[in-house]
DNA sequence: GTCTATATTCGGATAGAC
DNA sequence: GTCTATCCGAATATAGAC
């Protein structure tokens, strides 16, 4: 792995860890085992650094999840494999993550792959519920659009709601909790 | 309002914008009117301070919510009132937040509050969606603890998604999501 | 109780040698 | 490409006067 990547690689994990305003320079510097100088040529600065630590994290994201969406089964087969996708459940998401970080929301260079991102999630999972719901698998009453947000919201709730108890049991709860509603919700 | 009580709101809005790491001694003072020998006198310190400010937003938020939960009506029309009660959107969760930082993670003082009023807003919610089932208005089938950390995550999640969509809607969906699946749950 | 002065380390970067 | 030297201000306090 060439230092660049390194550099981008362990950026990726501080930005996880401790986001962007907790991160410093001297900090990926040092877990990339680079120096200052080395920093500075490949990259105009943190800001730069950061944005191609998170371009890479959101596309690895989202080309793993799309792959399980895209797969064989039934809509709620297909959302409940994503829902129960294995995850570190402590560590929160690395994208839904960074949007509790001010320099990130004030940065749009910073803002804007999260954002993609995240839309691009709920709209893809929105064309799931849809098919879920064409099948008749899943309630007709339901709104796509709303249903898609909902799971993608316990998702990242259930992170908040896993860090604050430091164990996966509520996560684990909220996610058994929706699917549970979304399976009553089918028709009868 | 005293110099302490300044120092104290001040430090509750700034960890609510800011986050802890993202929060200066400095910044406080200056927000709250006050010289750094009025901060060292009141508190020993930064997290001392910290923890006087998230006590009160939680003991604040606690007393607010139980008084909505505890009130009239039927428990599915509580939990709608709750899930519809006015709030700051695009600011986030001002306890919720504070589970992405990693120096209240790292720091039992810190995360106590922050973990105690989760906890017992889960335990709450189980309650209320308890007695909608024994009030034949809610599934059977439905698991208390487990619906009701869907329920807090859906809020949770709702603002990580609005903050990256820099709009309300997501939020708004996905509150609109989990309340048509909990009616569509009901027995009929 | 509040103020000003001082101390130490870190954050974020630039300059220029090798 | 990488290294070391250097810069300036901020972060987080402590000390002691008023």
């Amino acid at each position: 792995m060439s230092t660049k990547d390194r550099l981008i690689e362990s950026t990726r994990a501080l930005l996880w860890e401790r986001g962007y305003v907790g991160t410093s320079p001297k900090a990926i510097q040092h877990a990339a085992g680079a120096g200052q100088g080395s920093m500075y040529h490949h990259f105009s600065g943190k800001e730069e650094l950061a944005r191609a630590a998170i371009d890479r994290t959101a596309e690895e994201m989202r080309a793993g999840i799309d792959a399980q969406l895209s797969g064989p089964g039934t809509a709620l087969e297909r959302i409940t494999a994503y829902l129960h996708r294995e995850r570190e459940v402590l560590r929160g998401c690395p994208i839904g993550g960074l949007t509790q970080d001010p320099e990130v929301m004030a940065t749009p260079a910073l803002r804007e792959p999260v954002d993609q991102t995240l839309s691009w999630l709920r709209a893809r999972l929105a064309q799931v519920v849809a098919e879920g719901i064409a099948a008749g698998e899943l309630s007709p009453a339901l709104d796509p659009a709303a249903t898609a947000s909902s799971v993608v919201a316990t998702l990242q709730g259930g992170y908040v709601l896993a860090r604050a108890a430091d164990s996966p049991q509520p996560f684990d709860q909220a996610v058994e909790g929706v699917l549970a509603l979304l399976r009553s919700s089918a028709p009868r």
